[in-house]
DNA sequence: AAAAAACCTGACCAAATGGTCAAATCGAGC
DNA sequence: GCTCGATTTGACCATTTGGTCAGGTTTTTT
């Protein structure tokens, strides 16, 4: 994908706020969160290829010469999506702590993760989107940070482990076990519907799935006698 | 989408041939398979949107013209290959079998559904793709014989559940914990490569996964003491 | 209230894209 | 080797798409 563009004259006080964090006007402010708001609705349902400025531009009320006055080009739409998403999409990971009890740590991660799909289903459908074309983007974050955070938690599952707290399974898979079934709930939103007629944003249904999934996962992992 | 495009003088025979099983002649029948693997290649990648036909028609090995003269748009290629994938991605269900033994059935759906991720990763991406933008193509699908099929097989482990062959939890959730980790395995493998380093094509890694995935599902569905 | 900076727009452009078509080539049966 | 339908292609087209730009309007600063 494409670099910035060039910093014109006009613009390059914005192209260099594009590249902090916090904006500085609150106009700005306003305009880049209606265009980021837009912008994850159309990436995450069309993939990068698929979403199209102008709708994204429409999406957030806006002319696509405006949007495109506030992010120099689509793919740094699309960066700043991802950037945003990240941080959100990981952190329910981090706080599984070691020293806790096994039952209530995975319950409250399961949970966190299946609120997560509920409250921002598109959030989740963005990240499996980009996920599924490759990772262009966020490679080096999956073989950085997010591979060492794994590994980090899989010692704390081999200590509970060792611990005969839980079973001894391979802990990979078990985290990858959580992932797939919670995000599940997002991305196959459609399929979902279909066969149940609602969905993981609905409490009573969350509910559901919340119970049977502790359920199976926690006595799967229950010490055998 | 479109409809198929008129039917001109010039190829009336092959837009017929399009609609059939059976491709008229050897050549037909190369061409559509090369088009086809080509084009689920492209679909999978990059969804519906972000697909071009003109990249299809080179990966096919033939140009574009020759392409849209075997297939008439780019949406009715993207039915072919979504009609080719269906079939494939519902067999495994099908089978799961009253009579049997809850673990025997269930260890061989999910070796099924893990040999598929493994074999077609594909045609399990493209799926997903197609879901995941609200499945405009297969939504009577879903809605139709996938319902009743999901139905039908909710019936058959709440039959176990009465015979106290296995616990007693909801079954839909179950059958999504199935998809949802089995399919995880192709839908991100980029994600899992770079965590593990390998993949779900990798039979020792294939096997890891079986094996935690039915050590947890089953012991999970242990019926209680 | 000026001046400066920030914000916004419509007109415009080059490239890409899905699709058409007339004409050339191929290949099986006679 | 001729014929006729099947196959293939390159030239071409209308539309879409990401992006530019000159200039106008609004907001902030002084």
């Amino acid at each position: 994908m494409d670099a910035p563009r060039n910093n014109t004259t006009a613009n390059a006080h914005v192209a260099k706020a594009n590249n902090q964090v916090a904006p500085r006007t609150r106009i700005q402010e306003k305009n880049r969160a209606r265009i980021l708001r837009a912008a994850l609705h159309s990436f995450s349902q069309y993939g990068y290829r698929g979403a199209r400025v102008d709708q994204i531009a429409a999406a957030a009320g806006m002319s696509k010469s405006n949007l495109l006055y506030y992010f120099g080009s689509k793919s740094a739409i699309y960066k700043a999506v991802l950037a945003d998403l990240l941080d959100r999409w990981l952190t329910p990971l981090r706080t599984l702590d070691a020293t806790g009890d096994p039952r209530t740590e995975l319950t409250a991660y399961i949970d966190a993760k299946l609120r997560f799909s509920a409250a921002e289903p598109e959030a989740s459908r963005l990240f499996a989107n980009e996920v599924m074309q490759g990772a262009p983007q966020v490679r080096d974050v999956l073989e950085g940070p997010l591979k060492t955070l794994v590994e980090e938690k899989s010692g704390v599952l081999r200590q509970w482990a060792r611990e005969g707290k839980v079973r001894d399974i391979a802990p990979v898979h078990l985290i990858f076990l959580i992932w797939a079934t919670t995000q599940h709930y997002a991305d196959f939103a459609p399929q979902i519907a279909a066969i149940t007629g609602t969905s993981i944003e609905d409490d009573t249904f969350r509910e559901a799935a919340r119970h049977t999934l502790t359920t199976l996962i926690l006595d799967g992992l229950a010490p055998r006698s």
